[in-house]
DNA sequence: CGATTCTTTGAAAACAGTCAATCTGTGTGG
DNA sequence: CCACACAGATTGACTGTTTTCAAAGAATCG
């Protein structure tokens, strides 16, 4: 499993093959099964995860028990409650799989060691995150700007990839529409 | 105009004398006009922007001619486009003073030297951009999950300081709704 | 196969957007 | 100092979009 990792991060920076030991090293390994938890809202979130198969989704559960996704993560990507594991308090959201999935878990602790330590492994952290943040711009302007098809034609046109493996509801989810504004939306376009 | 800069970092991280001054020798200090721009659409950004004193908004600008701000920039905050200055290519926004401002800004690549030279600088802006991305996931939470009014009274919770300095309609603009219907929230929730 | 999950559809109600008009306050130039 | 222009805020009437609730049909997992 952690042979993913090696090849994600080789494919994206120079790492010889005793830093890459070294990670391994510092890195966890686990299985989920479907609709298993890898955090559940109350439990403090210490890790940084990467996703080697399988789909995961983060999202919040209202007073009213509705599900709003935050995020999808599909292999060959990061996720992780940032806010509970910087601040140390419980979690606000839940973390589960939705299809059988294997991610590698590296300690905050241990993560923080290894920036500190690979100095290549560090830039591109920092390249990671500022990444992350132009894609959350983008999806914040998409999301204050377009209407409910145009924000799910961005959708597919951005995740084919999940877009095809998710249930639609949850694709509404994320983008902020009821399951059957979404249906509608589609079938009228077909109709085009 | 650096001194503000200077008291803000020297609050957040320990800085020598040596290294403040390092850092002021890279930095260009600016002052806009009302409604002067700091970026146009169309030109490539270069830098990372502190803003000393004043307020700026980013948007962008639709072919209809209407703006949609995606941040406000407050004093002691941080702006900029990292999208085109990742990419190089650009801008698809604008930057602009709602009030007289004075930045500082410092280059691209003065940037980089500054974190690779200044470690506790460097730990500092990998901090900031982690605390940004909490802050981008929150706002996405509260945009997919809430309404109109709901929207807006998380807006003037969290940003009381901005809230009573800028128009309504910018309000609205950053929120995803019309100003008409802004309004109509606002003196409805009066009512109650 | 049976149970569950997912998708679609209908009808009513709530919500938000648009356009146009009016009102308010501010500041500038004469 | 006044008049006027201008930007901002509000209101009304109308339109369009989205949600909600309920029900039924389709697909899929175990």
């Amino acid at each position: 499993m952690f042979d993913d990792f090696k090849k994600y991060l080789q494919e994206r920076i120079a790492l010889s093959d005793d830093d890459s030991d070294f990670i391994a090293r510092h890195s966890q390994p686990k299985k989920l099964r479907r609709k298993q938890y890898l955090l559940q809202a109350g439990d403090v979130w210490k890790y940084d995860a990467f996703v080697c198969r399988g789909l995961l989704k983060l999202y919040f559960e209202d007073e009213k028990g509705q599900e709003h996704i935050l995020r999808f993560a599909p292999e060959n990507n990061w996720t992780g409650d940032r806010e509970s594991m910087e601040t140390g308090l419980p979690s606000k959201y839940n973390i589960d799989a939705i299809e059988e999935t294997e991610v590698i878990l590296i300690l905050k602790e241990d993560f923080e060691m290894l920036r500190k330590t690979i100095s290549v492994f560090n830039d591109f952290v920092s390249d990671t995150l500022k990444k992350n943040l132009i894609a959350h711009q983008e999806r914040i302007y998409v999301n204050i700007t377009n209407t409910a098809e145009e924000k799910y034609r961005n959708f597919i046109k951005q995740f084919p990839q999940i877009a095809n493996r998710v249930p639609l509801h949850m694709i509404a989810s994320y983008l902020g529409i009821s399951a059957e504004t979404l249906s509608r939306t589609r079938s009228q376009k077909g109709k085009k």
